[in-house]
DNA sequence: TATTGTACCCCTACATCAAAGGGTACATAT
DNA sequence: ATATGTACCCTTTGATGTAGGGGTACAATA
């Protein structure tokens, strides 16, 4: 578990993490049930703030790449190597060009299309949800 | 055609002329084929930029609800009144909430739901369209 | 008692975008 | 010559969202 990070890239840092993470359960450095670092010891040893970490270890739960048990600490994902395949992001890319290629076919300007997601991300979508 | 402008509101200049032209179609102030004054003309009267005013008859025309015959001007669409009933913006949001509940209910992040959204907009979609 | 993940609060720096205006220019038609 | 819609260039202003950090606190457990 060799993670290093790099300030100056543009990545942002919970993604540096989250990749490295990512990587090496693909590689098979990081076996199935094995135990990570704690939040605290790795934002230590990255000499990045824990909220940075912890952030990172949400998404990767999120994705099943990890499992955090509480107290005990985390430990890699029983199906980690299969989950590391699956890309929300690409997913997510998918789903809203489909919705917005259509609403540019209708001639939506970019601007009206902006405030129409802004309107669904602030809760103030269709019928006052 | 009276129309009034506040500046002091929140509502952007242009859609305020747009919805009072809209709502002079729709009360049968403004008949089908009659003219409107020109962009100038009413930036003029209302005291506010032509590009604004250009801004809300362009969108106007998109919608249906005005023509414009270039240097003779421009003229209340044939079908302008049934047109008024259209809410393209109401599409936007019914289309982007269908997609981004979907989103969410794989636990997708605000943040990466706009990351995604923000990737499609710029036009840096799947497949680098 | 110390450590675990977690959940709050507040803050700064930075980027992006919308709205609006200022200005200039163009082809077309009267 | 004049008026039409239109298309560019530039600018300022304000709102919003992200990344990251600082700090504090909690229940559970070994």
């Amino acid at each position: 578990m060799e993670i290093e990070i790099n300030i100056d890239d543009d990545v942002p840092l919970f993604t540096q993490v989250m990749e490295q993470i990512k990587q090496a359960v693909s590689a098979g450095h990081c076996l199935p049930g094995s135990a990570l670092p704690s939040i605290r010891q790795l934002s230590s040893d990255l000499e990045i703030n824990s909220k940075t970490v912890a952030k990172a270890y949400r998404l990767l739960e999120r994705d099943q790449i990890i499992q955090t048990k509480g107290h005990r600490g985390t430990f890699v994902h029983p199906n980690a190597k299969a989950n590391c395949t699956i890309n929300l992001q690409e997913r997510a890319v998918a789903d809203l060009t489909r919705a917005i290629q259509t609403l540019k076919n209708v001639n939506l300007t970019d601007s009206e299309i902006r405030n129409a997601f802004a309107l669904v991300m602030n809760g103030q979508g269709p019928k006052g949800q």
